[in-house]
DNA sequence: TTTGCAACTGACTGATTGGTCAGTCAGTAA
DNA sequence: TTACTGACTGACCAATCAGTCAGTTGCAAA
């Protein structure tokens, strides 16, 4: 077994339930069944294995809008980036409720901040092309409004309300972005 | 000067400022010239000063969706919470960042529970009066998809993107819920 | 004045923390 | 065999933390 790979899983894990700051190294260590010099061999610090961490679940935010979707009808996109988004929120719940907590906590934000600053822009400009195919001339306003949208279904689903009605939520969503 | 207010107001912005788990009761207390004592005679513990902090951003909250509103046409009464949102967004920005922080920080999210609850509650069945006089049938649905509206707003503006265009968004949204 | 009580102080403590470091061990190349 | 490397260990340390407590102060009622 991977020890370094094992040590991101339960440290994932343990921030979601527990908060980073909340999490002591010695307790990752003691679930991962694994001396706590390892995380400062591998990691540096605590701070470089939360760095490594986010870095990994970049690339789940990145295919909610990386589908190829080239030649498609730019309506047919943002229905994509809709059923994506929803169905990773089901799969990966605890990661995504992990992410809005560490970008709300301010050290972990400053400390990630380059990270997130090229994630959101990335997101904004993939939306900001598909609106140009719709709306060119209010491209800008209405791709922020877009994630807004879909930024706000997230952190209500995760965080706000027990017993959201997401499903109902999503055919609402497609109709609406069905032209 | 009131030493119990002094301390609350000075948390409060250092909890902004550092986040709750990393702000030591010393430095509140070194930064609003108050022994440290005098926290815990006042507050039993650091859990019960966040405690009274939340419970007085409460208000604030509450004053977002509390308009008179009796007699008004409900779109007017949708168009009052956006416009109060907006006010409250810039005014009170860095008390809404350390709610929203509070929320999704695992330890602080189990000690704000019920008040966290309570809250929600609040805003959603408010919200749905609304929604009961334009469209009962899917009043509940719509309701929800309204605060998310709301909330990713805020979000985005207070912890995602910078040079959030919000008053160009503000007129958007008055435009949309505009019959 | 005397009594009583809440506000207030700051030195102190026990527990916990992130991080260090000297050293062990398995594998591998010469 | 030898020399070397990088993964791995766990005892250890300095620093930090929330919370305690014995005592002081100021004020209001009797």
């Amino acid at each position: 077994m991977d020890k370094k790979q094992q040590l991101i899983t339960v440290a994932t894990q343990l921030f979601v339930e527990r908060g980073f700051e909340n999490t002591p190294v010695s307790l990752i260590c003691d679930t991962a069944k694994v001396s706590k010099g390892l995380v400062f061999h591998h990691f540096k610090s605590k701070d470089g294995l939360l760095r490594a961490i986010f870095e990994e679940t970049t690339k789940k935010v990145a295919d909610i809008s990386s589908i190829d979707n080239i030649n498609e009808d730019p309506y047919q996109q943002l229905r994509n980036i809709i059923n994506s988004l929803f169905v990773q929120l089901e799969v990966d719940k605890t990661l995504f409720q992990l992410n809005l907590h560490l970008i709300l906590q301010p050290k972990t934000r400053r400390l990630l901040n380059d990270l997130i600053g090229q994630r959101s822009s990335y997101i904004l400009n993939h939306v900001k092309h598909i609106y140009g195919l719709i709306d060119p001339e209010n491209a800008t306003i209405r791709s922020y409004m877009f994630i807004a949208e879909l930024d706000g279904i997230a952190l209500n689903y995760l965080t706000i309300f027990e017993d959201y009605p997401l499903q109902e939520i999503q055919q609402q969503l497609i109709a609406k972005y069905t032209k």
